[in-house]
DNA sequence: TTGTAAGCGTTATCAA
DNA sequence: TTGATAACGCTTACAA
């Protein structure tokens, strides 16, 4: 038999099952989804065809006709970010135990991107979907609202009355790292945050500003800087500033509004050869598994990854299968670990502090 | 106006915009799909309308129709393991660019998931998947050439003429890092393995034994381990073996076919106290994001995770859309990337391991 | 250039 | 207990 002879398989449907079993399809549909009407004999017996057959239902039809696809569309910024990697995994497990299907795409940080994304799963007609939205203000929050479309926000709260969210609360997350800087005796504090458009920049730089004026410290615009959230980001922001006059002694601290910018400080580090903590003390965001492994370790702000996938899958499966309609909103408040990056300021430094501030 | 009040969005379809514009409801689809046969002025007409009506098409009635999802099933082991982050990134941003969506699934290396996995792709009528399968022999691999389900293969080369599949070749990667322990003085090697039902440690396993063999390298079962293709599974085999008189002196360098279970291995060196890789050497394999961060920066073979994201998606679509038929089997060759975990191993050392052999 | 109608594979209502 | 039929929202061949 050459391989052209091979039959090629058809997708066989439950009329070819009626037709073996000589019912009509619709008894055959009845059977398979253990309609209580037909009879038991008929029933194995349609059952044990479709076997045979090696039927499998065309949940496309089935979906269509009921309204109901079994999906959910997850929306992200960055799969490559292993902030993700524990939420998706808990998501999935959860989902795919009842019966979900999960369509997954990235927005790249992106409006446009994000915006075609929410409208290729309202096309696919997903019953909801977990969305880590770029903005907080943006159109596209209002284009899922406007269709109806069940969601559940994920990292970032919207400016929306009638949402459902589940976040790590970056204002606090802010507040606890720029207090735990300044705790050790830093006072010149580099941030480094993601892009501008993100809000999740924004929650966290307002967060770490105030903490700055509670705590009488002058603020510096040219300590705040926006960068591609990745290691790469953190790593050319560190080429362009270390050699650069203007930043000279400006700061002993970085605090990072991802883990990914401090892994490319470190990586800035080892180039530039400078020391973490003894030259810049650095501090992470999101604790991501690897935190604890780089050299040195990583003090970070731990975010709650597996809750977050808990908890938004729980609350958008009460909002499709038992149509609740008030809103949930979860946010975890995020924590420090304190590992081996962030260095007390020696007294002399603070000193030298001082003096530059009044020689201005 | 109430809450309660909010209009429901009715989903709008072709009907709907049909009867605003006065023509057939054929007419409004064509004149949405560009067909050149509709008159221009109507066709910006219908156009318009359907913009203010905020109409988006309902795919699952166009798909069941057209008998096309454009949707890929993804389907993998563990999505909380950085290698194949780099690969489904590339995957989703080819795939969307081409109007594809992905359906992603986790089979958590369990074949019985892997086949509940398959069997809701072709329910789903994705147009085809790709799949790293756990096993190349299993019954799962048939159920897709039965189902001509259109597949690509990667990570592990199934046992069956008529596939595509993109891999990293594990043989190579055996063979490459045992001679590079091997080179390095390293003559009694600790092998971490995956799950045994796991072909690629198989494949990986075959590989190193016949590295051993032909350097006259005696073989020793007990060398060879199974775990969890994890952090936490490398760090409890660690726990188990080191205090464990059976195994003390009889290894100088452990391979591991996994920078997860390597970084078990680091973990286990903090908790019990041992240097790498004064104490133990250590290989990985993947080369994952962080392996160069690690304290050692870890030493690995670096497997081609993007390429094989590139290659599959390629190779897939033109399965699709081409209907090409005949199959591309690539494999790429792994290579050493040497950093700092693994070191020459003294002299003395081996005149020891000499005399134990002949004490033998 | 537009409209009619059949069909994709299901589910579900009603009739037999 | 089973069967006929309409419907889900779209595409497409054919008729007008």
């Amino acid at each position: 038999m050459s391989s052209k002879n091979r039959k090629k398989a058809k997708k066989i449907t439950i009329k070819e099952i009626a037709e073996k079993a000589n019912v009509s399809f619709s008894t055959v549909a009845k059977a398979l989804n253990n309609d209580p009407l037909i009879a038991k004999k008929t029933k194995e017996r349609i059952i044990k065809i479709a076997e045979n057959l090696n039927y499998y239902p065309n949940m496309l039809a089935a979906s269509l006709r009921m309204k109901k696809t079994k999906s959910i569309g997850i929306i992200l910024n960055d799969l490559t970010n292993p902030l993700y990697y524990e939420t998706i995994k808990i998501i999935e497990t959860n989902l795919s135990k009842r019966g979900y299907t999960i369509i997954l795409s990235d927005s790249n940080y992106n409006l446009e991107i994000e915006k075609k994304n929410i409208i290729t799963m309202m096309a696919k007609q997903v019953d909801g979907v977990i969305i880590s939205p770029i903005n907080s203000a943006s159109e596209n929050i209002d284009l899922i609202l406007k269709n109806d479309l069940k969601a559940v926000f994920i990292d970032v709260i919207p400016q929306r009355k009638s949402i459902s969210y589940v976040c790590i609360n970056h204002n606090t997350a802010a507040i606890k790292s720029t207090n735990f800087l300044i705790d050790k005796g830093h006072k010149k504090i580099l941030l480094l945050l993601g892009p501008v458009n993100l809000s999740s920049s924004e929650t966290f730089l307002r967060g770490h500003l105030e903490t700055l004026t509670l705590n009488n410290i002058k603020k510096d615009k040219s300590l705040i800087i926006y960068s591609e959230l990745s290691i790469n980001g953190g790593y050319e922001i560190m080429l362009k500033i270390y050699n650069n006059q203007e930043y000279k002694d400006k700061f002993s601290a970085i605090l990072c509004i991802s883990d990914l910018l401090a892994m490319g400080v470190y990586k800035a580090s080892i180039e530039l050869n400078f020391k973490i903590p003894e030259k810049f003390s650095i501090i992470g965001y999101d604790n991501i598994f690897v935190a604890p492994y780089l050299n040195p370790p990583l003090t970070t702000i731990h975010a709650q990854k597996t809750k977050v996938g808990i908890y938004s899958t729980e609350i958008l499966l009460e909002k499709i299968e038992k149509n609740i309609k008030d809103n949930k909103k979860i946010d975890f408040e995020p924590y420090i670990i304190e590992r081996k990056s962030v260095c007390k300021i020696k007294k002399s430094n603070k000193k030298n502090h001082y003096k530059i501030r009044k020689l201005k």
